[in-house]
DNA sequence: AAAAAAAGAATGAACGTTCATTTTTTAAGT
DNA sequence: ACTTAAAAAATGAACGTTCATTCTTTTTTT
């Protein structure tokens, strides 16, 4: 017991460290001596937890975006009303941009880039299945506009990424009220208008 | 002339491998030794164009983000109204990106990675301007929501980067209808509700 | 004392960049 | 036009460094 959780605790060092690394700098500009460094491990204890470096990373993008989902899920159910639901998911995913900045980051940055295997980038979506489901509801219920998933992703949940990035370089700040303005955007851009 | 015109070859050859290549394999993936020979060059040519590797793929950077801009507002005039204005501007960005894949590609992954250095980054926002003129007037003229540019901007336009990308990954696909679809959302999104 | 975990040093490959040399271009003199 | 020599452009090989990974030894745990 004692071994195993030491065991843990290096691992979520591990993973922290290139977290904050990849980030700052990339996952090719990022050294592996460099995230042993920040999680005060040789080199060599990472291949006791990692296959290789892209298996490190791999692992840490799996990791990150399950706790993104579930994060985002927390306190919704399947037996809301689906304006509801959206609101409530969508503000705990703007939520979990704005709290968890770093996990977010680096989600970003692997959605956007080839350093993710395809296999474990369809392991993160799998996660997000229930707002699928409920924009299913919504497009019978006639709330939701019957259009692809994909276009009511990249309009109502994406634009907080870059809003996210564009935020963490000082550009400009996320406060309450650009939230506010934000959802009501992402809102009237998949609501069918009556 | 004949050694200019050379030259200009040269150094296009070497910006089209260096998209191509940083296309698939990202920034830090991606050897001067293969942009080289992709160039059919020789890698130590590369630095009687450009400075070292940094320079390169930040002046690919502001040459892909130029052609962009001057695609985006070829067909607009400042005194066209607003929404056909944005109409306009908003399809020509789109055609942009189904059309230029390859360099609509790369500036996605240099706006959503530390590859480019801040400087050139601000280089390329530049040119964006006149479409920030519109939304002005379109504020002013209580036509598009008074909220900020970078909410606009992440309502309306940024959407289609997500939506390519997912093309380009075989994900789905953007058609006519998807783009007319992807439209009213976007015009939804930052129009005033009458 | 055996087994497991961790460490630091070592290894070999890959990379960005430079160097010494060759090839091509330019242009002046015939 | 042709020759030729200086200048410019281009090259392949080489250099020094960095990095991911492994090997051998040491430390810790059982």
């Amino acid at each position: 017991m004692a071994k195993l959780q030491k065991s843990i605790d290096k691992r979520n060092a591990l993973i922290k460290a290139t977290i904050e690394l990849v980030n700052n700098n990339g996952f090719h500009a990022t050294p592996m001596s460099k995230i042993a460094k920040m999680a005060n491990v040789s080199p060599a204890t990472i291949y006791l937890y990692f296959e290789n470096k892209q298996d490190l990373v791999n692992q840490t993008y799996i990791e990150v975006k399950g706790e993104y989902t579930s994060y985002a899920f927390k306190t919704y159910h399947e037996n809301m009303n689906v304006e509801a639901g959206f609101e409530l998911i969508w503000k705990r995913i703007a939520d979990f941009k704005l709290k968890e900045c770093e996990n977010a980051m680096f989600l970003a940055q692997c959605d956007n880039t080839p350093v993710i295997d395809e296999v474990s980038r369809l392991e993160g979506i799998k996660h997000l299945q229930p707002l699928l489901d409920l924009w299913a509801r919504g497009k019978k219920e006639g709330i939701i506009k019957p259009i692809s998933d994909y276009l009511l992703y990249a309009y109502s949940i994406n634009p907080l990424s870059f809003l996210m990035i564009s935020q963490s370089r000082g550009a400009f700040t996320l406060d309450k009220t650009h939230i506010e303005e934000a959802y009501i955007a992402a809102w009237s851009s998949i609501k069918v208008n009556k």
